[in-house]
DNA sequence: TGCCCATTGTCCAATATAGGACAGTCCCTG
DNA sequence: CAGGGACTGTCCTATATTGGACAATGGGCA
């Protein structure tokens, strides 16, 4: 596996480290687009918020993932708000600089456009949950996604805290809705939880049929 | 502009050139994805169907667009649906091929870069629509887009041919729903139709304030 | 210990949406 | 011309969802 953090480095780049405490943020909804950003350890949450105030979550990103490359594609400023979810270090790399080292390294751009497409193929899926799911469907989904379901093939998993209103938010509906689908998965035994979320296999019954 | 046709071909890639009529299938969820399509002239459109048989639209391409690019991230069948919507010309590139020439070539890979930048864009833009508008908001907006509205700054617009239910697929709705506002838009004066939607601009005073 | 704050559990009324049914219109084609 | 097919316009009922309010819980901190 090509280690990105490492050729960043000897490429010149990335030299500038940034470390952000849990729910630090790391640029704003509407600040100028300059940097892309590399996450070594940690994780961030991108949201954005509208008119109103509500706010929707956009992605949930860690090691390994880039965010901030809006900027690559001519946005001038940042259409999201990218906050730390845990303590959480990033290679911060400037926006002429990553285009440049991405049209003259092939090791980069071959990651990059793994990385892009992977997270094409992520946004695409969840739109078209959104398109066509129920919202319990959709918590169903988003709770088993967390539980980064069947990559070890555990017929359970925790999710470290995540509050109802942040579910409400990454699936866009209230809160109150989010709390009534989440007693009806602890009646039936999908889920338990006091801090973290137990989530059972079980809960697929829910995503698969009709 | 960097012409990614006339490279292609110098690159000995995209020899293959097909030709699909309107409403032709291209390729069909679940096939073996073994292609990245580039399109010539023309228009597809990337439809997904859920178990119930419930059809929604992922996106309208167009010329310069590409897509199955998801093969290229090691996904093994297509996701998706996709059709012609009117004569479209595409060129097609095996898998292999196409990994090996973005490897090599900066020019390619620089522009696949760029359009998946654009593209992952335009999804999260969706995502984030569907994540927290109404469907009143959505059906104005993805009119408004379809006009590509601003493009000229033309005060009104005129889209070829999509029906009611194609719509009501896009912003993941019923058909009576996308009736019921275009009954109202038109009403309002925002827009007028018999075959072909004109969209006037003050249809953004619906996207635009609460 | 006691207060503050973030979170969850519950309830309710007002709306939005789904989903089905059916008539009317228009266009194409035999 | 008649019939079929693809759309649109309309209506109605059942259900899903919003949005607000308020009590209960539990942990952190002065």
């Amino acid at each position: 596996m090509f280690d990105v953090q490492l050729f960043l480095e000897s490429a010149g780049l990335g030299r500038k480290v940034d470390k952000f405490r849990a729910k630090q943020t790391v640029f704003s909804q509407g600040d100028p687009a300059t940097n892309v950003m590399y996450i070594q350890e940690g994780g961030v949450k991108l949201t954005v918020v509208n008119e109103t105030g509500k706010e929707a979550v956009v992605a949930l990103l860690g090691p390994g993932d880039f965010f901030g490359e809006g900027c690559l594609a001519g946005q001038s400023i940042c259409i999201a708000t990218a906050t730390a979810i845990s303590l959480t270090t990033v290679l911060v790399i400037e926006k002429n600089e990553m285009t440049r080292v991405l049209h003259e390294q092939h090791e980069l751009s071959d990651r990059f456009i793994a990385y892009m497409l992977s997270r094409n193929i992520r946004v695409e899926e969840d739109l078209v949950d959104q398109l066509f799911n129920s919202t319990e469907k959709r918590l169903a989904r988003t709770l088993l996604l967390l539980a980064r379901y069947g990559a070890q093939g555990h017929p359970q998993s925790v999710i470290p805290k995540v509050s109802q209103e942040m579910l409400a938010e990454m699936i866009g509906t209230t809160r109150t809705r989010v709390n009534f689908f989440m007693n009806k998965f602890k009646k039936l035994g999908f889920v338990r939880y006091n801090g973290e979320i137990h989530v059972n296999n079980s809960l697929l019954s829910v995503v698969l049929h009709d």
